[in-house]
DNA sequence: TTAACCATGTAAACCGTTACATGATTCG
DNA sequence: CGAATCATGTAACGGTTTACATGGTTAA
C-alpha cells in the first residue's frame, strides 16, 4: 500500500457524502417550486412529472442531508388544527449550482430496459397464446399512457396561449413531453408489430395442424 | 458432498426467498446456452444482450440460490495450468417452468428515464451553450449503438440465410432488435429535434444583441 | 512492469423498499 | 366504521456496488 492520495480534499471538513441521484431529483423539483417533504411525493404522482415514484421514507432523509450540504433551506408553515407544522424547502445558491453543474455535466450511456423487454428476452419458450395475451395487454397500457401524456401536453399549450406562466419554462417542458411520446409511440408499434408477426404464425401453425 | 436437496422440501421450508429480477436475468440467459459464471459475465457486455452490467460479485450468489432452489444445476469442467475449475450451469425441467411462468406473466407499467433524460429536466438553468454540447455529445453516443446494433443485426441475418442455427431463436431476437433499434432511433430524433431548437434560439438571442 | 485475461469468491458500505409509529379530519 | 388525506419521521430488511483476496499466463 502506497499513495495515500490526500491532494483532491484540501479543504477540512468539505463535503463528506457525495450526491446521490435522488437528490438532484429532489433538487431538480425544488428549483421550479418550494416545497415540503410531502408536497414532493404527491408532485411525483402527477403524469408531467418524468422521475419515478419515490417514497416519503428516503425523502425526508435525503431533504436533511441536502440542508446539512447547505443546498437547501427551509422555513416552517404551521397547519390548522392539530397537524404537524410543513417545511417548506427551496433551493440555496449553492444549490441551484449544483444542480446547474450537474446537468451540465456530461453524461455515459447507461442502458436500462424495462421488465416487459426482459421477459421478452424469453419469449421463444413461452406458451404462444398467453405471450399474445401480454402484449396486447403491454399494448394496451401504453396507448393508455401515450393518450395521458398527449392530452396533458395539449392542456399545458393552451395554458402558454392564455400566458399564465413564464413560457420559458413551458417551451422546455414541451422538449420532455416531445420525448416521452416518442418513447410511448415506439415502444406501443414494436407491441403491435410483434403482435402481427405472432399472430400471422398462429395461423400457419394452425394450417400446418390441419394438413397433418 | 452428493446434493441433498430433500426434493422441494414438500411444504415445511418451501422457498424462504422469493425469486429476484437478477436471478430471472441469469435463467434468461442459461436456457439458451449453459455458461459459468465467468461466462455470464462477458457474455453481458456482448452487444445483443439486453441485460445491463451485473457484476460478478453479485452473480456468484445469486448462482448459488438459484442452485438451492433446485432451477439450476453445475457440472465442473476442469482448466488447463492452475485455474480454478469452471462450474458450468444449466436449467432444471422446474427451471425452464419457472422461467416460462415468469416470461408469461402479466407486467404493470413502471417507467424509469435514463440519466441524461433527467438532467434535461433542469436544462432550463443550464447554460446554453453547454447544453447544446451535451445533446450533440449524447446523439452521438446514441448514434454509434444504433450503427452497432444495426451492424449485428445484418450479421445475425446472415447467420440465418447460413443456417447456422435454429430459426426459430433467431426469429424471436430481431424482435428485440426491433425493439432497441427504434428506441435509439427514438432517442436520436430527440436530441437532433432539440439540438435544432436550442440553435435557432441562440442566433435569434445573438441578432437580439445586436438590436440591444 | 504494468495491465488484461481467466476464474472464483467474501465483506462492508450503500441505496431503496416495506413495515412501524402518530393523530386529527373528511368522505363513502 | 373503515379508508383516504395531510404531515412527518425511524427501523429493519434486502439488493447492488465497491473493496478485498488469490494466482498463474500473456501481450504492450
Amino acid at each position: 500500500m502506497t499513495y495515500v492520495n490526500v491532494l483532491h480534499m484540501a479543504c477540512g471538513t468539505r463535503e463528506r457524502n457525495p450526491m446521490t441521484t435522488l437528490e438532484y431529483k429532489l433538487l431538480g423539483m425544488l428549483a421550479r417550486q418550494p416545497m415540503s417533504g410531502y408536497d414532493l411525493v404527491s408532485h411525483l404522482k402527477q403524469p408531467f412529472v418524468p422521475f419515478g415514484p419515490i417514497s416519503h421514507t428516503q425523502i425526508y432523509p435525503a431533504l436533511a442531508s441536502l440542508e446539512r450540504k447547505g443546498l437547501v433551506r427551509y422555513h416552517i408553515v404551521e397547519q390548522q388544527a392539530v397537524r404537524p407544522d410543513k417545511k417548506v424547502y427551496e433551493l440555496t445558491e449553492e444549490g441551484r449550482t449544483a444542480l446547474r453543474q450537474w446537468a451540465e455535466s456530461p453524461t455515459p450511456l447507461v442502458f436500462s430496459y424495462d421488465e416487459f423487454f426482459l421477459k421478452a428476452y424469453s419469449l421463444w419458450l413461452a406458451d404462444p397464446e398467453r405471450m399474445i395475451e401480454r402484449f396486447r395487454e403491454q399494448a394496451q397500457l401504453h396507448q393508455e399512457k401515450l393518450a395521458l401524456y398527449e392530452q396533458v401536453l395539449q392542456s399545458k399549450q393552451l395554458a402558454i396561449n392564455a400566458g399564465s406562466e413564464q413560457a420559458d419554462v413551458f417551451e422546455e417542458r414541451d422538449v420532455l413531453f416531445q420525448y416521452v411520446i416518442g418513447y410511448e409511440q415506439n415502444y406501443l408499434a414494436w407491441c403491435q408489430s410483434v403482435l402481427q408477426y405472432l399472430e400471422q404464425r398462429k395461423h400457419q401453425h394452425s394450417q400446418e395442424g390441419k394438413q397433418v
